[in-house]
DNA sequence: GATGAATGAGTATTCATTCAT
DNA sequence: GATGAATGAATACTCATTCAT
């Protein structure tokens, strides 16, 4: 480590797999996998076609590296940072929803929720993982949310669980829809920091135990 | 028909498009488009593949026809519904979602949303055809009755279309999840009529003057 | 049959079967399995290389019907004209040996011999089909004939299959040399009727009547 | 060897070839040329694939020293023994034929056998290399025996060198059928030893003094 | 109208060969 | 000398599309 007999640098290989997978989403996200052709993933990565069979045994195997290596270190954060809230539940669960926006909105979730959906049939155990690690496991943490908020007489009587996965779809959705946006034309005249509000407002209103009395329309929530 | 002479009875050749249809759905939605092997649907649909050519002049085509041609007829009776409601407002949004899960679970929607979302890219104006005559109108669908609401004193002030969109994300997820629970393993305890009640329960507190005080889990809404 | 309502002759689809394996019975026989170009063989057979794969499902099985399918019919014409020998068995012994140096010498026996040898590790059961179907076979007629000549008094006594495969051993050894004079350029010089005398001038020797006076079967040679 | 500092014992360089021509026949006996992939010859020496390069241009010229390299040594040690020759030439003969038998059934000789007859069309210089110092050397082996044999009234009057064909063809042939009796399954029941006997049986039977009776040299057969 | 046959264009995958270290 | 990494060239196989019947 200190002396001088260091190597030198090989060319870069253990930098490989990455540039190979971000190359690879990227093409994955525009054409499908079934499309997706591996010379252009490799011109992509500034590879050789071959060269990725280097790394990966098949076109499969990226894909599937692809989504596991591109999800769970995104997931992993989010749930820290709910670990050390404080403050009221409520103000926790606002925070919650504005990093789980930033998150949606990041550039990698969109195409993958598309291709997980697209091939929901051909991997199913693709499927299985990002169910299990993405899905629910995002459900769970807004579960420990309301479940404190509950406890503490902040939020309605409701199933945890279920307003995890209630309180997650419009978020998912509307990352979906503000992405595409030129599919989804109507989405495009609202800022993402208008969508988050309405977010805020329609879920804390579907949880909250009295109708939001404090806030009206336009206020900003923070 | 009219003929006592006409030897043998063909199948009708105006069946041949429906029954294509119905088959490429079938394999598009198991496939996806890339996969899918016009063969494959032409032997499901009883034809060779050479005859798919006698109706559709491409693959392409194909699948835009079965996107057409599937959803626009599942809309239309949802809005003939809507605009023949009686009663308070609150009971004929509750009415309307009803409707609105059917259609979700009906066998073609989960299908047409994966396909339409896998393909976004490459197909970008059917993504809009599918964004404009199924989302948003689903959407403004929810607005018409949320803006009665609102003048009629039952729900709080909230913009409709913005309502439109949060209130019917839940219902497209729950939608996919129920579908794909082999994937989804975590929904495959709730029936479908229980889910609908979750729906409208969260859908009215969010969108409701006063916290749900008349009502507890478990009981029925209707 | 005789009416006019036999259909006319479609392409000619029950020829390219046989097109296909003569055409790649040539490529292979130039090229060896491995290295056969399936584009070439389309080629020489004047069709395209999808077309193959209309009648063989990959490369494989079209090698295993070169085989089959050549050397089948070559056999059993040979196993009929031993039945019907008339004669002493010296001279029909003859014949034969006439009949299987045409046989050795016609074009297709010298590349099926150098393929199955070839490819023995490579495709086991090929090379059994080729061992009993061809070799064995071919050592067993000789048998026959051997057996009728020690029974009639006209060869000596040794084991008949033992002798049908110390007298094809020659034969199909001169095929080859022949065959591949380019290489075995010392055979060049002999005519193949030369050559068919000589093969016809030993194996008499071998199993005529009078035994070297020196030795007896069964003494040990050391 | 000189130096007593030297850190480390390397393996001799000269060793190398030696391995890597080892591991070639292997692999080119399994799998054909074409086939045979250099990683695994590679491996099988205990090298890498690039290491191979420090030796031979490319897998041609290492397929031709595979070929060349093992052949010239089995060959001379033959030659020798026959040089050196006491007693009579018929008891030469068979000793020679032990030796001839031995040398056919050692492990080298059959996967060579295939290898040149497979690759007679890819490779025929090495094919003509083949022929001439091996197939053709031993040819003039047995015909300088038989000569002798001719001259000392032990054999009766035949072309030499069509004898040295004749004679050797049995031997090159049941060493095949014995090496792959997985293939040819009907040579598994005989031993080694008994197969050498029925070799020498038929050979000296077919050079042995008295002639078949009915029959001369010269006079057409049919 | 219907289809069996045919094919051109395309892609995943393999591997001999090169080269920087 | 030795090798891990990289790649260009090659090829089996697939499939949307065409067309003669």
């Amino acid at each position: 480590m200190s002396s001088a007999i260091q190597p030198r640098w090989r060319r870069q290989p253990e930098a490989r797999p990455g540039q190979i997978l971000d190359a690879a989403l990227e093409v994955f996200a525009e054409c499908g996998v079934a499309a997706a052709r591996l010379e252009d993933i490799g011109k992509r990565a500034g590879v050789s076609k071959a060269t990725i069979y280097l790394y990966f045994p098949n076109k499969e195997a990226l894909f599937r590296e692809v989504i596991r290596g591109t999800i769970v270190s995104a997931i992993e954060s989010g749930e820290r940072a709910v670990d050390a809230f404080e403050g009221s539940v409520t103000e926790n669960f606002v925070a919650h929803m504005r990093r789980y926006w930033e998150f949606i909105r990041s550039p990698k979730f969109a195409p993958i929720f598309r291709l997980v959906h697209g091939e929901l049939a051909q991997y199913p155990d693709l499927a299985r993982f990002y169910s299990d690690e993405v899905v629910n496991r995002g459900h769970r943490l807004i579960a420990t949310i309301v479940k404190r908020g509950i406890e503490k007489g902040e939020f309605r009587k409701v199933d945890p669980l279920v307003a995890g996965r209630m309180l997650s779809a419009p978020f998912v959705m509307h990352g979906i829809w503000c992405r595409y946006s030129d599919a989804f034309t109507w989405m495009s005249k609202k800022s993402d920091a208008d969508v988050l509000e309405d977010l805020i407002d329609f879920n804390l209103a579907a949880i909250s135990l009295k109708p939001p009395p404090a806030r009206r329309r336009g206020e900003k929530t923070k």
